[in-house]
DNA sequence: GGAAAATATGTTAGCGCTGAGATAATGTTT
DNA sequence: AAACATTATCTCAGCGCTAACATATTTTCC
């Protein structure tokens, strides 16, 4: 290992700044600033400066740096889960969009729990972030005033049916509901069903019922079954949630259904139960993956652009470090898919 | 805003350790010791000085924590790639594992790339993590350097076919290969495709298609046709790949695909071609995902875990902050599920 | 009852870096 | 050649916390 002069002697181990501009005979300030690109700096200091680095392997101390200039390049990113597949793409996205920056992601996991979220932002603060991204607008008083004291950058992702704390980045769900309605109605369909999951950690799914139902009520329609599961979206419940759904009604129509995942579940139970899909019952699902649209029949959704909300996200926030005065809302929007199952 | 004495007269913001020894009456030392839960304090002090946490919303400056004891309650965590459901999972099992600690992740997407990989590995160092999560063993020099150096843990994931750094966590994709070979021969197959993605990318598929090799040499067959498609894996690659592999070769009895999205759409594909899976061409894939198993039948395939793999890693690296004299192997195994398919 | 042990708290010196302002070296103008 | 910019560099005081050690204070035990 190396043996090189520090600060009170010889020492064993990682080489500082101190050690760099001793070697390239400059000040440790020249040497900061070399690293951070920031002021003139002469060529020839320039070099001998990066080279030193090189020679020692230097890697700066990030505490030291957040420290004595108190902020990081750090962004803290809150997630419910990573079980849907929704928010790993939305992560996809930040990362992304961080990839040509020095910024670097610390990421929690809430799992929809507003307490939770509210242990996660205070140790995330703790690190001085440059800026805070978080899904959805379901946060604790605490939370609130935390961020607010804090005066970080915050987004909220996903929905945009509220007042964001700073900025919010994603799409109506409500609206998504309706128009999903809106367009199914056009299609002709008049006897609804919903197969659902658990909307009390997914509002946003709850929205988008809503949305529905308003539009059924509109058109003088109303659902004539619904099922929901107990617990998260996934291929399975889909499946057994629509199967017991036309146990229940079988003269369904048209099943629209909490999210692809549910939807793809539907679609397997219809195959399985060789239920002619759109002739017989029409599928109708939200998010649009990749999953739903390589179906032999491409599922009739919504495409929300979950990627792109998290790219987004990291570009507005990296704008400006500063709160803007007027709360922002970014409609990122939807495309109904028209799919071949309804 | 509140105004409260600090250091050197009186601040407004933040509040640091010194303003709430002051308010509790007691030194900094002592408020610290009570925040890391370390040492004897009395229980009359530790609640005099929790209620003024409580009175300042005070949140600890980690940055200046950790530069004074040079370590961190980060940890690093390096994934090839989000997009691929699997690195996900991981990472849900490395949260999983995180949720009852008070670490945080660090998270830096690689894109399969050494170099990207070094240059996030160096800025993770920068934040002096507890210790380091990378996938597979395809490191630069200059980033085996970097760890060896550093003296962090290290855990490698997915992988144990190779020396590892410190520890490995993960299976044989060699042998889940070759194993998957010798059950379907022993299922009386004879006639062997294969469809694959790009490899230079995901060396653990071409592991695994080497192990399905060996597995056919040994009892004198070999691959009858195989297609990869360039590019990573996806539902609509298996499905379009195998439609082309058919067409060169309709006679196949059975198509090892490289993973389980690959082969979900080679189901696809025999579903819209009529093809009746099993009976007329065996299909089996590789990790075990949901969305193979609640295909209409269930998904021949090998399930690796994921989630175990993330999950034992936290805790494998949490058990000691030292490295092990003895580089570790944590074979996490591997079980072939029957399923319908094959 | 006094020494030793155990418990509870205080004091001090940094950790490695950056910000602000001082200083030096060079170039430009009159 | 003096006066002024401009450019390049240095000095130095912290940022907010923790480790190590010193100093009470109480308890235990013979």
């Amino acid at each position: 290992m190396l043996v090189f002069k520090s600060g009170k002697g010889f020492m064993y181990g990682v080489p500082t700044l101190t050690d760099v501009a001793r070697l390239a005979g400059v000040s440790e300030n020249t040497v900061s600033r070399v690293i951070r690109n920031k002021g003139p700096i002469a060529d020839s200091t320039r070099t001998r400066v990066t080279s030193a680095i090189e020679e020692l392997g230097y890697v700066p101390n990030r505490a030291a740096g957040s420290l004595a200039s108190s902020g990081s390049m750090l962004m803290g990113v809150l997630l419910p889960s990573l079980s849907n597949i929704v928010f790993p793409e939305v992560l996809r996205g930040i990362h992304s969009a961080l990839a040509s920056t020095e910024y670097q992601a610390l990421v929690g996991v809430t799992d929809y729990d507003a307490l939770t979220e509210q242990g996660i932002v205070s140790s995330l603060l703790a690190w001085k972030p440059a800026a805070i991204i978080m899904t959805g607008f379901d946060h604790t008083d605490a939370t609130r005033r935390m961020l607010e004291n804090s005066r970080v950058r915050v987004a909220e992702l996903m929905d945009i049916d509220a007042e964001p704390i700073d900025i919010a980045i994603g799409l109506s769900h409500r609206k998504a509901g309706y128009d999903s309605g809106r367009h199914l109605i056009s299609r002709g369909y008049r006897r609804f069903g919903y197969v659902g999951h658990d909307w009390t950690a997914d509002r946003r799914a709850r929205k988008r019922y809503e949305g529905l139902c308003a539009a059924l009520l509109e058109a003088g329609l109303t659902l004539k079954a619904e099922q929901r599961v107990d617990g998260p979206s996934s291929t399975i419940a889909g499946r057994d949630t629509l199967a017991r759904l036309l146990t229940k009604k079988p003269d369904i129509e048209v099943v629209v259904f909490s999210n692809d995942d549910m939807a793809v579940g539907g679609f397997f139970h219809c195959l399985s139960a060789g239920i002619a899909v759109k002739e017989k019952l029409g599928l109708f699902g939200f998010n649009g993956l990749d999953i739903g649209q390589s179906l032999p029949a491409p599922l009739s959704t919504v495409r929300s652009n979950r990627f792109l909300i998290g790219q987004t996200a990291v570009e507005k926030l990296l704008e400006s470090s500063e709160r803007p005065l007027e709360r922002q809302i970014v409609d990122t929007g939807y495309v109904i898919i028209e799919g071949a199952t309804a």
